[in-house]
DNA sequence: AATAATTGGTATACTTATAAACAGTTCAGA
DNA sequence: TCTGAACTGTTTATAAGTATACCAATTATT
């Protein structure tokens, strides 16, 4: 039982460690919210920022959830085929598509967002108001600096 | 040129939101400072784990780095492949391998770590003894809230 | 008008991740 | 002893994710 070497982080270190760990640990928690509703985080993600902004093309949705077009092409293709997605062509511009939620996209939308909200409110229910406040401030400046 | 409909998030999904958003350029922030190396932050993190902690089965790693041991069977394929790191048989259990590093993943690593802690460090710059503190505090109470 | 540069979506190859099934090994207990 | 349960690592199928190269369409430049 010989015991692990504990190395000394520094703080920033420390802090990243910690982020990615409780990263790590909100993702399975929300997949298992999702699960029920047949739905990955990322399929999630795609049907919520249609909902607010209906009509936007690929590349523009990439730009949006921070990943590369080539990911939302598949990310796409899936959806349409669960039927929850459809591609509509622009007659102006016939390089592009208009990705609009279908009617059981809503429906399921719908669905899942208040399970999902309920289980992210689980997760931050032992902070307070102050301390939500807080984090979400440092969370912005941080935020700030990378972008 | 419509206005994009602006939900009102509550402070938790807000909260959420931030976060994800902040890992995900972090990440890429990261896999940027680890590309010079010619390593991805998974294996980064793979050699990080046994350079303290060398002789762990692959299990042991598994839930070292919260993921599950057919990923690491497949990270530790192209890392023994790249010479980095060895599988030692056990002569008392048969079934188990002991992870090490190779002389070569150990001087990578070296190399790599220093380059990635300043990338970290620049990361969190923005934030004053205090803030890291607060954010530590805050982190902690909510990764202790999920475990 | 012709050409060049940019843009939007797709295809391919690779890495990482999960879950589930599988094969071999170890070990406890009847 | 032998049988069954538990454990270790591998494989497979599926889903994300990146980077790169590509085609077709649009826009800018000359």
């Amino acid at each position: 039982m010989k015991p692990a070497i504990q190395r000394r982080y520094r703080p920033s270190v420390l802090s990243r460690l910690h982020l990615a760990r409780l990263h790590s640990r909100l993702v399975h928690d929300e997949q298992n919210a999702l699960q029920p509703y047949g739905l990955t985080a990322a399929q999630f993600d795609v049907l919520s920022r249609l909902a607010t902004e209906p009509g936007l093309n690929q590349q523009m949705l990439a730009d949006r959830l921070l990943v590369t077009k080539g990911n939302i092409c598949g990310l796409i293709d899936r959806l349409e085929l669960a039927g929850l997605v459809e591609r509509r062509n622009d007659p102006q511009d016939r390089r592009t598509y208009h990705l609009h939620l279908t009617l059981s996209g809503v429906k399921l939308f719908e669905q899942a967002a208040p399970a999902l909200e309920e289980a992210i409110g689980r997760q931050f229910e032992l902070l307070n108001d102050d301390e939500m406040d807080t984090l979400l401030t440092l969370l912005a400046k941080l935020d700030r600096a990378l972008r």
